[in-house]
DNA sequence: ACAACGATTCAATAGTCGTTGAACCATTGA
DNA sequence: TCAATGGTTCAACGACTATTGAATCGTTGT
């Protein structure tokens, strides 16, 4: 995972908004859910949850797909996985690897 | 780890600045840096680089210590891996557990 | 074809973030 | 005490983010 990716995706997750949303998703697993039903769920104006699902789906960190007039959002857990991945090489990676960090490289 | 902080970490790293200042200092472990060395390090204006440094101090993701005129900043891996445990947690937490969640209870 | 429905896009606004140099504060050393 | 040094704070600006209702686009079903 580069920088920008990485960024982009913290950027994602640091609104309360999105969290919420990657967390009920997540909680939806394969199944997803529609946008109306997230929409519904918390509460949110369709404007402003569509502005959200598109930052989060420009980040990587949920997929969608067409279903008829419907629009199904799932959360992309590979990504979320990668995520960890790079958080935990770069930023839990002291000299003397006191963090476990499983096969990845370190930050130094 | 509430939301509140895990969004203000992640708004911290969500800024490339932000994040080179992290992996430098994650890199120099318990030693840690004073604001000088890291400002030339990454080459930023000294203003700038304080901005940065404040907020990642603030959400808690660095700690700083006065030495004399210096001030030394040092990352807080114990903070770092409580979010990777909240992360992991909310967001790689599907129904059938394909995430390995090694005890942390999940969002769903 | 057309009305109903699900969802996105648009325009406007308010608020926040990032950057910069200058001014300021605190500590050191002569 | 006074100049030098390390950092932070301030003011200003430009850019971006979040939010909302109205308008628009695409699909469905009659």
């Amino acid at each position: 995972m580069d920088k920008l990716t990485a960024t982009s995706m913290f950027e994602s997750l640091a609104s309360g908004v999105r969290l919420d949303i990657v967390r009920l998703l997540v909680g939806h697993g394969r199944e997803g859910l529609v946008a109306g039903e997230i929409a519904e769920k918390l509460e949110l104006p369709r404007s402003n949850l569509s502005f959200h699902l598109k930052t989060l789906t420009r980040a990587g960190l949920v997929t969608v797909t067409q279903e008829g007039r419907y629009q199904r959002y799932r959360a992309d857990l590979a990504a979320m996985q990668d995520l960890v991945a790079y958080l935990t090489a770069h930023c839990c990676a002291a000299e003397e690897g006191e963090c476990e960090l499983s096969g990845v490289e370190t930050s130094c």
